[in-house]
DNA sequence: AATATATTTAGCATTTTTGCTAAATATATA
DNA sequence: TATATATTTAGCAAAAATGCTAAATATATT
């Protein structure tokens, strides 16, 4: 049978996944330079900006995508990565709303 | 001579701190145990709503701590945890602002 | 002074995270 | 078909995080 979360399970399971993917600083500067380069980068274009070995930031990414932070699309042998920002805001006003 | 930090500095290091903290899911439930009881609570009944030994409880207070969500005064033996929930919502909403 | 209560510090083992290199895969170009 | 380009997977070592028990500290009570 299927999983079956209630609303409040998948919520917290959103909160897990999005705090541990913004836990590590690279992963927090991965999104604003996405941000800051019109929301769209390749793989490459990504790796390139950083001082990681490519796997590592193939990992990076893998996380942050995860977390629903970003999504990928794959055209010929590149990846495009797309940040998610309204996904982002929403997960974390969700959480900050108990704090109103 | 004091480190003389930028204001750009001070926030990078607030993010960090911050972000590290929120990692862990028992440190996120520590702050909203701590608002749904009005936002101060001892070391004591805040060890007793948890599964932790109390070493590890007190080393996630101090993570907390250090990272300005929660402040301590000592009365007596106690010691009273107070929520910082404007810290919090400042520092969060100062990282957001990025992503609007 | 002796004991009880509240909490922290020290030290250690286990697990998780991070980063790397080498090898693999998949697509494009010559 | 051979080679170049873009990227991932596998596997490992080092570092960081987590949790525990035992011992220490500090304050209150008897």
């Amino acid at each position: 049978m299927a999983p079956k979360k209630t609303i409040g399970e998948q919520q917290l399971e959103d909160f897990d996944l999005v705090f541990k993917a913004l836990a590590h600083p690279s992963r927090r500067n991965v999104l604003t330079v996405l941000q800051a380069r019109g929301g769209t980068m390749t793989a490459g274009d990504i790796v390139s900006r950083f001082s990681y070995a490519w796997p590592t930031m193939t990992r990076h990414l893998q996380q942050l995508e995860q977390a629903g932070l970003i999504s990928v699309d794959k055209k010929s042998r590149e990846q495009y990565y797309t940040l998610n920002a309204a996904r982002l805001n929403e997960v974390m006003n969700n959480w900050l709303k108990w704090f109103e």
